[in-house]
DNA sequence: GACAATTACGTTGATATCAACCTATATTTG
DNA sequence: CAAATATAGGTTGATATCAACGTAATTGTC
């Protein structure tokens, strides 16, 4: 049987659905911060990445992709780049040898302190063009859709 | 010389990127409604793609473009599955033939009309883990961010 | 009407995204 | 301890994303 398609379903995912809206938006502020960053020349997602891993302990590729909300072959191929250019090193774990340890070089770290002020730069505009709408409350929406509540 | 990075910067990183944040969750409720629609054969874009052909005029490719806030090329990449299944159909303008329009096909409405009850499914399921942060003030937040204000 | 600027789109190359399927290692259970 | 189960990760194939560069057609200017 053929299905018919009231146009009051197109207008009502057009204005209401939070997929199409965050992936919209994803893809805009992505833009944004890629020519941002691209002096230095990281992407949006690789400055999020190498972020990530700047602690004293090298972290272990899944918790990476958890924190990420990214699937872990994603995190796999995501790293190819960044290993390449010598940013990061994936070494293996001493106690758990199934497990990977991703490691923020020193050619990493300092790549990633250069691009610090351009993200400032770029976030404080979009916080100011926010305005009103409250980055925070956003947040709060965007993490709950990420992590469930 | 070497830049140093303190941790606190990591942490303002990780707690107010929008731009983390956005593309965290558009990753997870990306694959949420993926997995909603995968019954259907669609994922979440070609059911968004899709649903923005469904008018009585068929649009041209730059403004579907623009309503996705999507690179030109990237919709084009994305219109070659759905052609090759014959879900959408370009066709030449004939008022101005550096035009071309994307037609959804009778194939295309249908497929799309058979995926709606899953999509509303999903998105009412949604709306309930929001709760009280309140879909709409995300939206516009969503849509600030997408198209500037 | 010729020519410059603009607009609409395509192709290529690099990276990003995930599901499905696979291997190796660790943990739990009997 | 052996077998079953769970966990950590990789590979492959398909699609998604965009910048850079290029072509063809239209519009604006003189």
């Amino acid at each position: 049987m053929r299905q018919d398609l009231p146009i009051t379903v197109t207008h009502e995912v057009r204005d209401r659905c939070l997929c199409l809206h965050l992936q919209r938006a994803a893809r805009a502020i992505g833009r944004r911060f890629d020519e941002a960053l691209r002096e230095s020349g990281l992407s949006h997602g690789q400055f999020s990445l190498l972020m990530a891993l700047n602690r004293p302990d090298p972290p272990a590729l899944g918790a990476v992709a958890q924190l990420l909300a990214m699937d872990r072959t994603t995190l796999t191929a995501n790293l190819k780049p960044l290993e390449r250019r010598g940013l990061v090193q994936v070494e293996p774990d001493t106690q758990d040898r199934r497990s990977r340890r991703l490691r923020l070089t020193e050619a990493g770290r300092d790549r990633l302190a250069r691009a610090v002020p351009a993200w400032r730069r770029t976030h404080d505009a979009v916080d100011v063009e926010l305005g009103a709408l409250s980055p925070d409350q956003l947040r709060a929406g965007l993490n709950a859709i990420a992590f469930g509540v």
